[in-house]
DNA sequence: AATTGACCATAAATCGTTTTTGGTCATTCG
DNA sequence: CGAATGACCAAAAACGATTTATGGTCAATT
């Protein structure tokens, strides 16, 4: 059945690519993986792109379910905020593919895995914003408007936590949410 | 006479580190520059790093002394702030030296230079917080502690001012200054 | 019609060779 | 005599020819 071997190749590469990169996974290696002749997987996608494309998105999928759950609907704004970064961020430091697209691009520096970052964090940043929004169709005033809060809550937050850390003990909790917090007004 | 000799080495140091960057600077071509023999450097310098170094304190000190000079002992708080970090800024972005070691790390990605450019980072930060501490001691009430309000400020300013402008149209003068004033309280 | 895997062009890794480079030091020079 | 030199050296980097690995195709097979 077509959607079985389909199914197979996915989870071959996903797993490929979240333990090796995107580099180091070759398309003889997935098929293996998957008990499938080379071919067959181009008979699914176009080029190894379009098949990470695929893995990459379901990725994000996850990602925004793991970041929703962790907003409450009768929550303040800024703690639904401050919950859903913590779930990014909590996701992006246990999802595996993302951990290892960050060290590919660190150690190889390749063009092609920086482009997917870039398109990772444009995602992350649409999220927040549709958050923002969401709740500013609530009524809630914001003092800039959602595209530049989003951003810069998420580059504050990002620097906080990770940026931080590299040369300090890290921040108390309350600390961060009060800085977050004092963005938003 | 000693010290013109020394002086040439670091006007030809300082030149070509600017123009080509650290790797493709040799010890031979400065001493063709500077018209001494390669191993008269070796009589200043223990090495070309340590030649470097002198080159790197050199231009740290002018950062500094630009963005002093941007400081005015009757301006606000706030004012300060950002007329400081907008001479750092503008200096970097004129600074040939600074230009080619960024370049240079996105190109090559040498630890050497990472390094160098972390460096750099904490010597900026510092002096930030100096100014802070500074305002500090003339009665001024900061919500979070120097070191961290010269941090937030700093990223914050970098992201406003070179991350948003990778994907958006500029943000005006008053947006920025409105943000980083925000943060001072 | 779906699937396969031998096949191909090209990209990347390998490896021996040559060139360049940072650094030294015996010799020269003022 | 001390400062300055540049031939010299070991080690690193650049080169280049050759081999290997890889993404992608397609005639043959199921």
């Amino acid at each position: 059945m077509i959607t079985d071997k389909k199914e197979r190749v996915i989870e071959a590469a996903a797993l490929s690519f979240s333990q090796f990169g995107f580099k180091a996974t070759t398309m003889a290696s997935v098929a293996k993986i998957a008990k499938v002749a080379k071919g067959t997987i181009y008979t699914f996608f176009d080029s190894k792109e379009s098949l990470f494309s695929t893995i990459l998105e379901r990725t994000m999928k996850q990602l925004r379910q793991a970041a929703d759950t962790a907003i409450q609907e009768e929550a303040a704004f800024h703690e639904n905020i401050q919950a859903m970064l913590d779930a990014i961020l909590g996701f992006r430091e246990n999802h595996q593919l993302l951990i290892k697209m960050g060290q590919e691009a660190k150690e190889l520096g390749t063009a092609e895995v920086l482009e997917i970052l870039t398109q990772v964090e444009r995602q992350i940043l649409d999220y927040i914003k549709s958050v923002i929004m969401k709740e500013k169709a609530k009524g809630i005033v914001t003092k800039h408007d959602p595209e530049l809060l989003a951003f810069l809550v998420y580059k504050i937050y990002i620097a906080l936590i990770s940026d931080w850390e590299r040369q300090h003990e890290p921040l108390p909790k309350e600390t961060i949410s009060e800085i977050i917090r004092a963005q938003i007004h």
